[in-house]
DNA sequence: TCCCGAAGTTCGATTTAAATG
DNA sequence: GCATTTAAATCGAACTTCGGG
């Protein structure tokens, strides 16, 4: 390996000329150019790379950033990694990816492998709450600039970015009605999550605006569960449900897209067509949506940039600490967008 | 900050015997119990975390790894990064994960940060052949245990885990085969592609073996792309092209997952029905597969189980390096499994 | 000789304080 | 004082060497 001391010898000069020319550091303004060519020659030459373990040993900056997600098989947490991951990659940070499997114990050990590391931001991307006090505890302390995607805390110390549920709700039910459907089955989210019970104020305030009657026998819930395909899974089986009741009704809203799809499975299972005979909306528009035959009209959520927004929220937090600012915690709501594609259609 | 000084003044011990403690180095043999203890209970009451750039100064270790996929997006990369981050998990690693974006220039900007951070072993995911002469050059001096997946190099020098092509076109065709198809339509994989080829191989030999009859007018290549939704929209837009042409076919073998579901959606537009009125089989196994409607009989790659492997594979060179034992690159080519479900059936 | 513990050096870069002309 | 350069201290842990009992 070669070192500043290589390249100071190799150069002629003092380690310590050498530091500051390759940094540029403020004192560089003193040395000739003569002698800032001969050093990034020689630095050139022995193909010099500083090591970043003693660089951060001094500066204890790791230009590194955590980032921490539920369950990496769930496509929500694809389209927000890439996000996440370009704009880091803009800052020339590093991001050390963890998977939590929904297991609080890995959430603890990833938590302290990622502190151990110095990371010097953190992202959580996590719907679920099983994010308490406790842990919440470790992050305070440490003063690590955090951002959480997906779910908003009660305490105002962390950082966060959400969708508006209420407004998506909101918009899904509204596409539904102004295409003429009155009877409209539901499948809400489950009740840990945070997002199940905004989604469904949205629905209900749209309800009670436009006259829509709600049909509490038209309405099931998904139950808890941590795996992704088992929204599918419940979403199938709702629906079987549902039709078996034989209470007609001619569109389906899914809490999200892979209960949707799962509705899907069960309409057409039941020799119903999608969208002649019932119109299903999804919410989320995670990328098999598009793909999907027929393709799913769907509430998006911004999810690129929604990863690209926790990204701003925490450099800026970083900056903040090296200047030893004060930073409040910053909440984003961003609005969401109906996607209409195949699946739903016109009753008129 | 806590370091291990203070830790030695509150216990009334050197930071040598801190440090042979709280390591259990060798010498800790000689060091009494209660020494231990002593030791033990200061380091906890301070709540003394050892600096990871310290000891990595000193070590030359980072416990990271690198892991580059070539567009996180590609619902391919998804399973194979969860197999890779749980066996990491396992042996205490914490990976990088960088994102290339199928951009040469993403890919050297990463290489050198990845080694500037000193990863000791580096995976990566790419199916792709941009992959050149050049970058193996940095890489090889480097001596860092590398694995890629997907993609095996003509060098013997890098490790790799690939899945049997050969093996897995033959299954395919052979299950469409079995099945009483003998009018069958190919997309095959561009030619770009390392995987295109003996995926081809595999489905001509078995058409030899078998008598089978390879209609060239219903073969068609997907273009070179470095999009995996492309890949969806090429698959739609060929079995257009299939249908137009009016040459009956009752089975349509997709190159992978992705232009099977645009196949599928080309002829449910066509008014054809899947698999009733043809069968379709896909490559993969990617996650929606199993979701779609109909859902998708496919060859699965052991995505995890690669991931799981190349993790391995880089490991084992880790230790290797550790104990200065040279190591041969090793080539793993796992086989792949027929997956039947919905979207095929017989003619008979 | 065996056991225990400490002083001092090293890893490689940054930075402070200071020395030259 | 100014431009130019550098010796030495520092970051925190780990290891080598050595001394006392």
């Amino acid at each position: 390996m070669v070192t500043i001391r290589d390249v100071a010898k190799e150069s002629g000069f003092s380690s310590t000329t050498v530091s500051i020319v390759l940094n540029n550091a403020p004192l560089a303004r003193y040395i000739p150019a003569v002698t800032k060519k001969r050093i990034e020659r020689a630095a050139e030459k022995l193909g010099y790379r500083p090591n970043q373990f003693a660089r951060s040993l001094r500066s204890k900056r790791s230009h590194t950033v955590g980032v921490m997600v539920f369950d990496m098989t769930d496509p929500y947490c694809t389209l927000v990694l890439r996000g996440i991951e370009n704009t880091l990659y803009q800052s020339s940070y590093l991001p050390i990816l963890t998977d939590v499997h929904n297991e609080r114990s890995r959430f603890e050990r990833y938590l302290e492998m990622l502190l151990d590391r110095r990371i010097e931001g953190l992202i959580v991307l996590a719907n679920w709450l099983f994010v308490d006090i406790h842990l919440l505890g470790d992050l305070e302390k440490s003063s690590i600039p955090t951002a959480m995607i997906g779910c908003e805390l009660e305490t105002d110390s962390m950082s966060s970015v959400i969708v508006d549920n209420e407004l998506g709700g909101h918009l899904a039910v509204e596409h539904l009605h102004s295409l003429g459907h009155r009877k409209i089955a539901f499948i809400r989210g489950p009740k840990a999550l945070t997002d199940s019970s905004p989604r469904w104020r949205g629905i209900r305030t749209f309800a009670k605006q436009s006259g829509l009657e709600l049909d509490s026998r038209l309405i099931v819930d998904l139950p808890e569960s941590r795996d992704p395909s088992s929204s599918f899974e419940a979403g199938y089986k709702l629906t079987e449900d549902l039709i078996k009741q034989k209470r007609p009704f001619t569109a389906l809203l899914a809490f999200d897209d892979m209960s949707a799809f799962g509705a899907i499975r069960a309409l057409t299972k039941a020799g119903l067509r999608i969208p002649e005979q019932c119109s299903v909306i999804g919410f989320d528009d995670v990328a098999p949506a598009a793909l999907y035959t027929p393709s799913l009209t769907t509430v998006r959520q911004p999810m690129e940039a929604m990863g690209a927004s926790a990204v701003g929220i925490v450099t800026d937090g970083i900056n903040a600490v090296l200047e030893k600012r004060e930073v409040a915690a910053t909440h984003r709501k961003v609005a969401p967008e109906l996607v209409v594609r195949e699946s739903t259609r016109s009753l008129l």
